[in-house]
DNA sequence: CCTATTTGTCCTGGACGTAAACATAGCACT
DNA sequence: AGTGCTATGTTTACGTCCAGGACAAATAGG
């Protein structure tokens, strides 16, 4: 089933952290790496060649500013991509990403109604087929991945359910390869920005940390527990929108009440600031500009809540980082001090004085990135598996 | 810092997996341990010669029912012991665990108060005196576990606040150390238990599961997340009866109102059967046997609440299954129909219905195992470091 | 008693990383 | 401009480890 151990399994997993030094911690001296791994100058040049032989990483010479001979710098390389599609109820997101974690291209197609599955394919299909030239030859495209707006098995790659685009028991993983030719892996969007952050983002570096993210339909979030994403069973975790704050509050369309995010709702801001749900970009500059009695009111009422769900969590948790994005961001930014002091109070024993508190760093690329770290992720964890020319259009033997 | 990587980093890591094969699943054969470890029989020979000159394990013939040579069962030693110590409000209890997880002694010193650090330290160098004969010559101490029944950093050793010992902002770890002259850890007793349960208890072989457990102190709980004891960033994680599930509701010690652990409380529980808490023991029958009213809207109001929080925790972790220990293990026999249908009802899209709810399968041994496996956690994964003669009465070269 | 089967043991070969010696490339000082 | 210093890449010898194959051992079934 799995593959034997041997001393091949030793070289994996070198290559594995090499490659993923490389890839997390940007362009790094050979000397960094040595460094960074454990491993010796020979070692760390062995393995740097195959990688480099692999196509993965490349060198280039740098300008020595220190004493000693230069070390050459080893970049992941970022014509190894993954594509990255976002559905959502008025676009489809497509992206390239590069190893590296940069987002080559990124492009919005936005659509006139809800996009059924066979829609987001279709458009997908065509904006790849787009990208083709600027795809095709020197470029390696390992596979696709899906950030999903809803409940997404993981491992089957089923959505369980996505209440806004009305997927619902549907395979999604099967249609988009099909298609595309291509491995494809889906997740949940917010578990993959999860991702996004706790690699290049806000919670880089810690092991231990959340992040929760708002949006106009919900709340959703996820959590890095000891250096590792937090999947679950069936990759479902991390739906911190349905933690019950106020017992016997409005109905959710969870079929509970009193769920977070039906008190802790970006349309309730709208509201107290006239504006409508095409406004939201403005929403953070009308909260601060506007000091009236109802809105004070409104985002402390919002951020005490929060406080409460964040509370638990940190009792549940003891992250070290809590991350905060969309308008979760927002409400941070508006009364950052209340919120602080509350999550710091609420934990057990002063957990809470020791969390720190910020805002997402990563913007519209978030999801790109997650959903690009997803199929990053075999390869990383197995760089080798590069080798049987996996070409965009796969020819088996 | 860390060692170097090397092939015998491979080595550790095989006899690691075989070692902990051997503790974790009772006796197998080589055989066995061939096909768990993915392995060659060349290799396991190798490995379970090293572990057994290390004196870890040891092999017995065993007749053979099937046709073809026979294998040797491979036993983990039952003489390599840790010993691990629970101070409690009324008693210190003391026991002497094997590896392979068997309680060889159990020794419950009773308090007439609530015992100081130095009283439980005492004690327990009392305790472990009159062992002395028995733990001398043969047995192979790997060192000392604490369950502590409060928070505490795992990393440090210190308890950050033992609410019901009265322990404070301590170092628990330096004094016993000092005291025994052995390698010492401690941690939070729920947390322990969970480990407990999910080596070998109700939740053995699932790789997502949750525990949680109700005393008289209070309820806490643990998490297993792939695979691994969920600890945070600095052990604190699991404070599950911390949830606040009732806002407004009572005052906990905590400074918030509406714990899980204000609401769900054994107290309550004893109050409507009329026993005191000295007849703790006695709550399950008597709450079996009387089907009155009060009683029945006490359970019924619980279990509603414990629901609540367990709901949330399902939206938060997607667990395969969660374990309830002391009196919530009683409410789930109680009513194990309306607490599953509310586990299975609240959290989204129907991911409670596929968890399983348990009663922990461990008794009085749980805090006892849980404690000797966090000392066991060290020598499974490092076999070789019991190399250097760590006997009971240390004698530096 | 013989055969099939399963497993332990021994031996060889290949893969891998370490350590140490050597080579190289830039800086800094004179 | 030259010389030494220093940090780093490169090459080689070596040890460890595991896989795989040949052989031996031990048992059940006929």
């Amino acid at each position: 089933m799995s593959e034997r151990s041997g001393t091949e399994d030793l070289r994996r997993r070198n290559l594995s952290a090499v490659l993923t030094a490389a890839h997390r911690h940007g362009p790094l001296t050979r000397a960094a790496l040595v460094q960074r791994c454990n491993l010796t100058r020979s070692t760390i040049g062995a393995l740097v060649g195959e990688l480099s032989a692999l196509g993965l990483v490349y060198e280039t010479d740098v300008a020595a500013a220190r004493v000693g001979r230069p070390s050459p710098m080893v970049h992941a390389s970022e014509r190894v991509v993954a594509l990255a599609v976002n559905p959502d109820v008025d676009a489809v997101t497509v992206g390239v990403v590069g190893l590296g974690g940069m987002v080559h291209r990124r492009i919005r197609y936005n659509t006139s109604s809800i996009p059924s599955l066979e829609e987001a394919v279709n458009i997908t299909r065509a904006v790849v087929e787009g990208l083709s030239v600027e795809l095709a030859g020197s470029e390696h495209v390992l596979g696709l991945g899906l950030a999903i707006p809803g409940l997404v098995n993981a491992e089957v790659g089923q959505v369980l359910l996505a209440p806004h685009l009305g997927w619902k028991d549907v395979d999604v993983v099967g249609p988009f390869r099909q298609a595309l030719g291509m491995p494809v892996v889906a997740a949940n969007d917010a578990t993959l920005g999860t991702l996004a952050e706790s690699i290049f983002g806000a919670a880089a570096g810690y092991s231990d940390a959340l992040y929760l993210n708002g949006s106009a339909s919900g709340i959703g979030g996820g959590a890095i527990v000891g250096g590792q994403p937090l999947g679950g069973a069936s990759g479902y975790a991390g739906e911190f929108g349905h933690m019950v704050t106020r017992p016997g509050g409005e109905q959710c369309h969870c079929g509970r009440r009193g769920c977070l995010e039906t008190e802790v709702n970006v349309d309730r801001l709208l509201k107290v600031v006239n504006l409508n749900h095409a406004q939201a970009e403005q929403l953070e500059d009308a909260l601060l500009a506007t000091q009236t009695f109802p809105v004070l009111r409104e985002i402390r009422r919002q951020t005490d809540l929060l406080a409460i769900a964040l509370g638990n969590l940190v009792n549940v948790f003891n992250p070290q980082i809590i991350v905060l994005g969309g308008f979760l961001g927002v409400l941070l930014a508006a009364d950052r001090e209340r919120l602080s002091a509350a999550v710091a109070a609420g934990p057990i024993s002063g957990l809470g004085t020791k969390v720190r508190l910020e805002r997402a760093a990563l913007g519209a690329e978030l999801l790109l990135v997650g959903a690009a770290e997803a199929v990053f992720a075999g390869l990383l964890a197995e760089p080798r598996s590069v080798a049987p020319g996996q070409e965009s259009g796969a020819s088996p033997s």
